[in-house]
DNA sequence: GAGTTTGAAACT
DNA sequence: CAGTTTCAAACTC
């Protein structure tokens, strides 16, 4: 040949002689049909993989995970990331360079796959709800590398094909031993859950969630077990979770999620806004398959650190054994169950489920009302776990809260829980013997509850919610308890209480009122967190209203800097929905476009741009610049697709590295372009960011060839502008504020694929 | 521990 | 829907 004068697709094509062998195969023949880039398949050769170059391979690594390529390395804490590590373990190491795509062909064992995965060309055009696919690739490929540790575990996985991480080992030790702690308790649950099993088919989900750790049949024997054991359990499952939380990989959370969405039920899907919410999505499968990748790592990355928020939310055990109570974090959620053993337990120890049904048949009970609507249950699990976080100060990763605050402080409690949980058990009984409802009953004991309660808040709270409601009766969403859809417990101190059990024909009728007001009412909170949960922020357990952080804050004088701001107190970062004002939240930022000069141009050829629209736009910039880690999250904050939350620096001031970056973390350091941008990256590696434009301002500018930016500003008028709500449509959350978010660009539909369905 | 501050919830 | 009031938690002293 010659090869000046060879004409086409010489770039891709292999050697010569890796050609010749080839060309004469059909296949060889099939395979360049369908593209050039095809050619170099030839994967058995080296050569041939060297022929890529790590341009064109960029878009393709977005898919490759490649754990396997090193999968030490790729096992080591990141992968606790989850699901964006997957991915993005793998991007790089396919994208850089050819090694990469050996090490993936030889990982995977079969070169077609590898091939497939590595045609540039199709990613190129993936769309993003196709990115999810990758996983199946993934777990193909990480299947077969993980093997060996899971050993036979792959059959457990679901069919959907659940990546297997080597990080499954770890976490699989890590539940035997927990399991082999807590099995003797498994049991002791087991005979209770037994007591309700009819309710817990209603329940379920609370189930599930509580459960996703266990992600099997077993989860739903579990929940059952007494707030106070489970405040007991904390220590354990603190412990627990240190240990496994690093292992925690991608694999088992993405198990643990196929298998709380593969429910029989049908799927349920975790709320954008926060990471542990999840919504019954009806027979959305397909969504809520394709939300899980997505959401996880955004959850993982604010989260990482909440180890217990995120271990509650996601913790699995490989194996599918049943975590048992410490899953629960015992104090990380009162589940719904929780609620009734403590029922139960109110009137009698064990025995009576008097009331379990009662509490199920509210609002509980009730069947998801559409695809979209928030299960209660599930609320109180998250808010629960919110609350706990909070007072543990779950979220290490968090720049703002100092990790020794974290686990040392779990652990804390944990002891102190020891103490509690007996504590508690008497309170109940004596706060329900003597019916709150009549306050006075004795108020030396009053007092000793309150230093108690005091105690449990300040040492670990667990699931006490402990409201001191005096006016609302605790029947308004004043009411922590109420909020949380929870009877008032021995811990409380209000007064004229009346969301007790003897009451809950009034409560019952309240809560439907006030979720009849507002159907948010009693949705979950964030996160956490993933609810963010975020996130990372403690949520404390203190926090009344369960649905706020959904909703946003609304802060002005604390700046978000301060439990206040319920964003703050759920370790999360302001989102697109809040209408702070100079918010400082450090565990980011709601704006994802920064631009303050940028605001300047813009008003400049506006010359409209008001006021306030600067002055967010400004605070944005600030916090920005600040070096504050802005997560992402805030651009999935909305219900949809908080999944997607992903740390990222901004600007190249910024000190602080990213918390995590899970999905396609990354610098962006864009110092040509005039505008900051706070940038989401999808999960996948590939990043597709949308310009999203407040108010039609159009400058925004694509941060780099490859990847577009979705940026989003705040609206002028703070009125929130979220941009990313769910399209889906699946997020009960109803917006209503007006939502200025502008595509400047059409791309790829945003991960959440609320973008399509943003009113412009 | 009392008083103040804060912002969500409730109300108008 | 906007403004005001009420409320309870968070915070300060």
């Amino acid at each position: 040949m010659d090869p000046p004068e060879s004409p086409p697709a010489p770039a891709a094509r292999p050697p010569s002689a890796a050609v010749s062998l080839y060309e004469d195969s059909p296949v060889f023949d099939f395979i360049n049909s369908l593209s050039p880039i095809a050619t170099p398949k030839p994967l058995g050769s080296a050569q041939s993989v060297q022929l890529f170059k790590s341009s064109d391979l960029v878009p393709a690594s977005s898919i490759f995970t490649s754990p396997q390529v090193n999968p030490q390395k790729e096992y080591k804490p990141r992968t606790r990331y989850g699901y964006a590590q997957l991915s993005q373990g793998l991007s790089p190491i396919c994208q850089r360079n050819q090694i990469g795509i050996s090490s993936c062909i030889e990982l995977s064992g079969s070169p077609t796959i590898a091939s497939e995965n590595c045609r540039p060309s199709e990613y190129a055009t993936i769309l993003p709800s196709k990115w999810p696919q990758p996983i199946p690739l993934g777990s193909e490929i990480l299947g077969d590398a993980n093997k060996q540790d899971t050993d036979g575990k792959a059959d457990h996985s679901p069919d959907v094909g659940h990546v297997k991480l080597s990080s499954t080992c770890y976490d699989q030790n890590g539940i035997d031993q927990l399991d082999s702690s807590t099995s003797g308790r498994n049991v002791q649950e087991n005979e209770l859950t037994k007591q309700y099993n009819d309710d817990l088919a209603a329940c379920s989900l609370n189930h599930l969630i509580s459960r996703s750790g266990t992600g099997n049949a077993v989860m739903s024997k579990s929940d059952l077990s007494l707030e106070a054991q489970q405040l007991s359990w904390k220590l354990r499952s603190d412990v627990i979770f240190s240990k496994l939380f690093m292992p925690m990989d991608q694999g088992n959370l993405e198990d643990s999620r196929r298998k709380l969405f593969d429910g029989s039920t049908g799927c349920y899907i975790q709320s954008a806004a926060d990471d542990s919410h999840v919504y019954y999505a009806g027979a959305a499968e397909g969504v809520a398959t394709n939300h899980d990748p997505k959401m996880l790592p955004s959850v993982i990355q604010s989260q990482l650190v909440s180890n217990e928020y995120f271990f509650d939310t996601f913790k699995i055990p490989s194996d599918g054994m049943a975590l048992s109570d410490h899953q629960c974090g015992g104090m990380h959620r009162r589940s719904l169950f929780n609620e009734k053993v403590w029922t139960s337990d109110l009137s009698g120890q064990s025995g009576s489920n008097l009331h379990h049904a009662n509490i199920c048949g509210d609002n509980y009970m009730k069947p998801p009302r559409s695809p979209v609507y928030a299960l209660p249950g599930i609320g109180l699990h998250l808010n629960a776990v919110a609350s706990n976080a909070s007072n543990n100060k779950p979220f290490t990763i968090n720049p703002p809260l100092p990790p020794e605050l974290n686990s040392p402080t779990t652990i804390v409690s944990c002891s102190e829980t020891g103490l509690c949980s007996s504590e508690v058990n008497t309170l109940i009984h004596d706060d329900h013997s003597s019916q709150k409802t009549m306050p006075s009953v004795d108020e030396s004991c009053q007092e000793s509850y309150k230093k108690k309660r005091r105690k449990l808040q300040n040492g670990d709270g667990g699931s006490c919610r402990c409201c001191s409601c005096k006016k609302s009766k605790c029947l308004k969403l004043y009411c922590a308890c109420f909020a949380a859809k929870v009877y008032c417990s021995g811990l409380c101190s209000c007064q004229g209480c009346l969301n007790n059990h003897t009451h809950e024909e009034t409560v019952s009728c309240i809560r439907k009122r006030t979720e009849s007001r507002n159907p948010l009412a009693f949705a979950p909170t964030l996160t956490r967190a993933c609810d963010s949960g975020s996130d990372f922020g403690d949520d404390s357990n203190n926090t009344p209203a369960s649905a706020r952080h959904k909703r946003g804050c609304n802060c002005r004088k604390s700046s978000c800097l301060k439990k206040y701001c319920e964003c703050f107190q759920s370790g999360v970062g302001c989102s697109m929905s809040c209408r702070c004002e100079s918010c400082k939240n450090s565990f980011g930022k709601r704006v994802l476009l920064l631009a303050t000069e940028k605001m300047d141009k813009g008003a400049k050829a506006k010359g409209t741009r008001s006021k306030e629209e600067k002055v967010a736009f400004h605070k944005q910039d600030v916090v920005s610049q600040s070096g504050d880690l802005t997560s992402t999250e805030d651009l999935f904050a909305t219900p949809s697709l908080e999944p997607c939350r992903s740390s990222i620096l901004l600007s190249s001031t910024c000190s602080e590295p990213p918390v995590s970056t899970v999905g396609c973390s990354s610098q962006l350091h864009n110092s040509q372009s005039p505008m900051k941008a706070d940038v989401l990256f999808s999960p996948s590696e590939t990043c597709v960011m949308e310009p999203i434009l407040v108010d039609g301002s159009s400058n925004i500018q694509e941060v780099s060839s490859s990847c577009t930016t979705r940026v989003k500003v705040v609206s002028p008028n703070k009125k929130r502008v979220s941009s990313l709500q769910t399209g889906t449509g699946l997020s009960p959350i109803g917006r209503s504020g007006r939502k200025l978010v502008l595509k400047s660009i059409p791309s790829f539909p945003s991960l959440t694929g609320d973008a399509d369905s943003e009113p412009h």
